[in-house]
DNA sequence: TTTCCCCTTACGGTTTTCCGTAAGGGGTTT
DNA sequence: AAACCCCTTACGGAAAACCGTAAGGGGAAA
């Protein structure tokens, strides 16, 4: 079992319910932070007094109080560790439920769990712990659909940043213009145009406030 | 002191975390539920048995699981039973930290305490039992704000209703024929227009995509 | 009662979105 | 090379949204 863990959660009970768990699974270094950017100092420290952490159990949102932080979430904590620190084992210990933020930290942050805080969030905790000790993914029943081929839906990264303009109140035209400006293609009024057609027909949404408003939702901006 | 307080949150170590405090508090009868369902049950019980809850602390959201559930949120639950139990206290615990869901639960179904879960929650639910206890109402600082008059922008239910039907693809004609056959009043699209423009205004809206993903971050819809 | 104000509605014009069609270009297949 | 596919772009018309102006009506104030 992992030697040296660190919990990274804002709540004391929660952390505390971590806590005990890790006891009652044999681990003997545990640490504890409320605070992302403690996290990260943590980290960081063991590695440069070669005694590593093992595994990092967080969470994703960290409500911002006095502190001002680096780190404001779980994700950019996960995102700089990860790119940093390759061989550190990150379960994600979360109440987030939606697929799009959970497909993101696996695919592009490369975490190695995702278990949702629910009822059995501390049975599935445990199962984690063991899985990716092992060397094996694991994630929760309630987004286990996360990476079901019927929702792969072929959403891409400019599909996003379209999305997220119009979000932010960009007419087509305005977007169109400023992707010209920096050189995104394809950058063209009519372009656009069919991508949010394309879009529009794929999330089954009337028109583009019905989009917007669905892809909020899902969690994809 | 409250004698008999129940706690609905699916989470079990939170429920813990409250019963231990409800404990130091000197509160002798203290049930736990899982469900919200489980909660208005046992409530009904106690008033038959004329041994009635005195308070009821519950979190907002419960996870949706294999049971099927009459009372899927806290917040129906304390509707519901506000309104058929008025002398029952209700503390809401949530991680909910948006104003206009806070405002709700005050104006619309007459709770008497919200507490945020964030680092002092636990602290902050203490200080909110005895406030309640004494009769006066509590509300966490990071949502203090929701009752200052400056947040208090004039946005009533029809305006609430008529986002939320843009959020759902409906186009202005289309909401305009909705409310003639409904006979709510203003109904024409004329009105309509004129109405969304002002929203758009108040909350700084380039377009009415613009104006429903601001109120949809604001949790209004 | 008359005046005044506010709300609802109507209307016309401009802009933006929506939707179909089609041309041009780059890459691959035959 | 020719045929083909796919993507980008252009264009034009219809629908919807946006915006200002103005008329009608009901209630409050003078």
């Amino acid at each position: 079992m992992f030697k040296k863990v660190l919990i990274a959660e804002d709540m004391e009970d929660i952390n505390k319910g971590v806590h005990t768990l890790l006891t009652e699974l044999g681990v003997t270094q545990i640490k504890q932070v409320q605070y992302c950017d403690d996290a990260y100092l943590k980290i960081k420290k063991g590695v440069l007094n070669n005694e590593p952490f093992q595994l990092l159990i967080t969470d994703l949102s960290f409500k911002a109080d006095h502190r001002s932080q680096k780190y404001p979430s779980g994700e950019v904590l996960v995102e700089k560790l990860k790119s940093e620190f390759p061989t550190l084992k990150v379960i994600v210990y979360s109440v987030e439920d939606r697929l799009q933020p959970v497909r993101n930290l696996f695919n592009k942050h490369g975490i190695d769990a995702y278990v949702c805080k629910s009822r059995s969030g501390l049975k599935n905790l445990t199962i984690a712990i063991t899985k990716v000790f092992s060397g094996v993914t694991f994630l929760s029943n309630e987004v286990s659909s996360a990476f079901n081929s019927i929702n792969e839906l072929e959403i891409d990264d400019y599909d996003i940043s379209l999305l997220d303009n119009l979000s932010k109140g960009l007419s087509q035209e305005e977007i169109s213009a400023l992707y010209i400006e920096n050189h995104i293609v394809p950058a063209s009024l009519s372009s656009i145009e069919k991508r949010l057609n394309k879009l529009r027909i794929q999330f089954n949404a009337h028109n583009a406030i019905h989009l917007v408003a669905i892809v909020k939702d899902l969690g994809l901006i």
